[in-house]
DNA sequence: TAAATATTGTGTCAAATTTACACATATTTT
DNA sequence: AAAATATGTGTAAATTTGACACAATATTTA
């Protein structure tokens, strides 16, 4: 047996949803598209799934063609399937998302030339569905980070606390009280004094932890609730 | 442009992983496979997605064709694409899963005869990557009615609080006070007491509530971190 | 170099929520 | 009529949250 009889193949596509941390804001990464149609308008990052190639591994494939980004973990979001949201070809669209730091993949990006950051509350209009997907993307996100305390993730190896503050506001869009949550971060148990301090800080110098990582892995589905929103 | 020049087209399969509650039990509906490979073996009910057909009118169809389940609400799960998940030939899975009140199909079900319910904790061997499905699918069940008042949506017109306690420990597995729960329930203020008994029961007759539909739909988003679990 | 400014760390207290319980009531069974 | 069973309601301690103020540290400015 060599394949199944069923007629309908399908060009699979791929979309990846990259939003980035700047340290005060939150980005969305975008690029011009390079093939008709929509030739020249912004749009995510997209591509088509290979023969022999596994999803996940496509969805890096796509990401780091198209802009240089490498090794950035890709979330699964959903899949857009309906029959008219190409209207050149049929194409099912499964679509990953993750949360990046700008200045971390900065010199990965300039190589590209073809990724462009744009404010969240200004974006352009994008192609298809795209608008769709972005929307999506977000509130996957603020759920996540609120059920775990993801954004652990996203910092450098050493980073504090007010750094961490600045990153949930702006996943959220509004102001939290930052002395709750300091509270509710040390109250994890997850964050390890490292004695030093942030010397990029302007006046007072916060002091730097580390994830423990062991802590971090091992209870990873414990942290349900982690915060209110 | 009638076509992209990319050469890979995928066969698209759909899964549909459908959970029963019963008044007492989670359960989980299974076929035997009808067609090789692994013919003849537990399966979750899939098929093939069809040319011009949205992603969740396949989902629908095959869940009809097979076990003759109509108008139940899928949601999608997760698309699996590992290269070598089908051994016969690549397949792309997009995934749904579903909670019903096994009582209010069982007409349905008997219709077709090829469903079969299983006790969860009881399930025999699954063809190809089913069981890493129907792992994650409760994983998100457990997450979804933690966020939102997701069990409302499952009872009948007229449902009493220890039935729908009921449905919450068989989600969860594990036991949770039912007078804590009753507080919770009712302090959403989305059930309006009907005056009726539950004839039902076999003791002390239950309150029948009805769900305040209004304000459950306008809400439903507001209902975050609805459980503790 | 001292004062002003900005940022960080910590503390407090009232209100709300959760947790862990017990008891009264209604209905069926014995 | 008594026993058994399921349901509805209450309560008190512990915990968490929400809304605050103030002290400490470093930089900037005068």
């Amino acid at each position: 047996m060599e394949s199944y009889i069923h007629p309908y193949r399908i060009l699979i596509a791929i979309d990846c949803i990259i939003f980035g941390f700047d340290g005060q804001k939150l980005k969305l990464l975008l690029i011009k598209r390079n093939f008709e149609p929509e030739k020249g308008n912004w749009s995510l990052m997209g591509g088509f799934l290979n023969d022999n190639e596994d999803l996940e591994v496509g969805a890096g494939r796509v990401l780091a063609e198209l802009t240089g980004l490498e090794n950035v973990y890709l979330e699964q979001l959903k899949t857009f399937g309906k029959s008219d949201r190409d209207p050149v070809e049929r194409t099912v669209s499964v679509c990953f998302y993750s949360l990046i730091n700008i200045e971390d993949h900065d010199s990965q990006l300039a190589r590209s030339k073809n990724g462009h950051w744009f404010d969240l509350n200004d974006l352009p209009n994008l192609i298809f569905d795209h608008k769709e997907m972005v929307d999506l993307a977000l509130k996957e996100l603020q759920y996540k980070a609120a059920l775990h305390p993801i954004g652990f993730e996203l910092m450098p190896d050493l980073f504090s606390i007010p750094q961490l503050h600045k990153l949930y506001e702006a996943i959220y869009g509004h102001h939290i009280d930052r002395r709750n949550f300091s509270r509710k971060i040390l109250s994890t148990g997850l964050l390890l004094d490292t004695g030093l301090k942030n010397e990029n800080s302007s006046t007072k110098k916060a002091i730097l932890y580390k994830l423990d990582k062991a802590k971090y892995s091992s209870q990873f589905n414990a942290f349900h609730y982690f915060m209110n929103i």
